[in-house]
DNA sequence: CACCAGGCAAGTA
DNA sequence: TACTTGCATGGT
């Protein structure tokens, strides 16, 4: 009997954050340097390679740009040109501004009055914003916020279901309801756990081509039957 | 050339 | 409810 047959779910989350640390390492997400600036990173990257958001991000510092305010009131179509090259820039600069204005609302600005605030009503109202889908929502509440959330992006609903862990069709709401229920928790696992999937996304599990020689999770095919089609990446 | 990238909203049936 | 389309730049 191998010893895939003993292991559930909940050991397979921990074994995999465990396998993809010591691949990884620390990676230090989210890549910004205030809470403002995560939450601008995440609309800017929705359906958009980072590299092209970090241009983007450059931009509106060399313009003096990375301000809630600024950005608030900042003419939309000039906006729309200084984050040109993170794409869908139209739709973008009135995101950007949506959600700075409701953050004003909010906390005047003042990001760290939400971190103490509920965080299912923080969802809520995020998720009330033109623009902030429950990715967005979540990672900000992870990143900036610093909730216990996982992040169910495209990346994770990938490596789970190619590890036959999940339906490779599952909505957004049950990927991550998978993990809040199979893995142990913390703000800072969370925020590794997202990280790890989407750099073995990159890296090792693609859309079409799969790594699985090098694969750091190589090692948690669930049989032999799966691992000559996509048991694992 | 086609395909992909740290999604979401609006329209249609 | 479930599916389709628009949004757009930049790298492989």
């Amino acid at each position: 009997m191998g010893k895939w047959r003993v292991m559930n779910k909940g050991m397979v989350l921990h074994r995999m954050h465990e396998l993809l640390e010591g691949h990884f390492g620390d990676l230090g997400w989210w890549p910004a340097d205030t809470p403002f600036e995560m939450i601008i990173g995440a609309v800017l990257t929705q359906n958009t390679a980072w590299r092209n958001v970090e241009t983007a991000i450059k931009n509106l510092k060399e313009c003096g740009l990375m301000d809630i305010e600024k950005i608030e009131r900042e003419e939309p179509s000039h906006l729309a040109a200084v984050i040109r090259s993170s794409g869908y820039h139209r739709v973008k600069s009135a995101k950007l501004q949506e959600l700075s204005r409701y953050l004003i609302a909010e906390c005047g600005g003042d990001l760290k009055k939400m971190e103490a605030r509920d965080m299912k009503d923080l969802r809520c109202g995020l998720l009330g914003v033109k623009g902030v889908g429950p990715e967005t929502a979540d990672s900000i509440l992870l990143y900036a916020f610093g909730k216990p959330v996982f992040v169910a992006s495209a990346y994770a609903k990938r490596v789970f279901s190619r590890h036959r862990l999940i339906d490779e069709d599952s909505p957004y709401d049950l990927v991550q309801t998978f993990v809040h229920e199979n893995f142990d928790g913390t703000t800072k696992r969370f925020n590794q756990l997202h990280a790890f999937l989407v750099e073995t996304g990159k890296k090792f599990c693609k859309k079409k081509r799969a790594l699985c020689g090098e694969c750091p999770l190589g090692g948690l095919a669930r049989g032999p039957k799966e691992r000559n089609h996509h048991g694992h990446c």
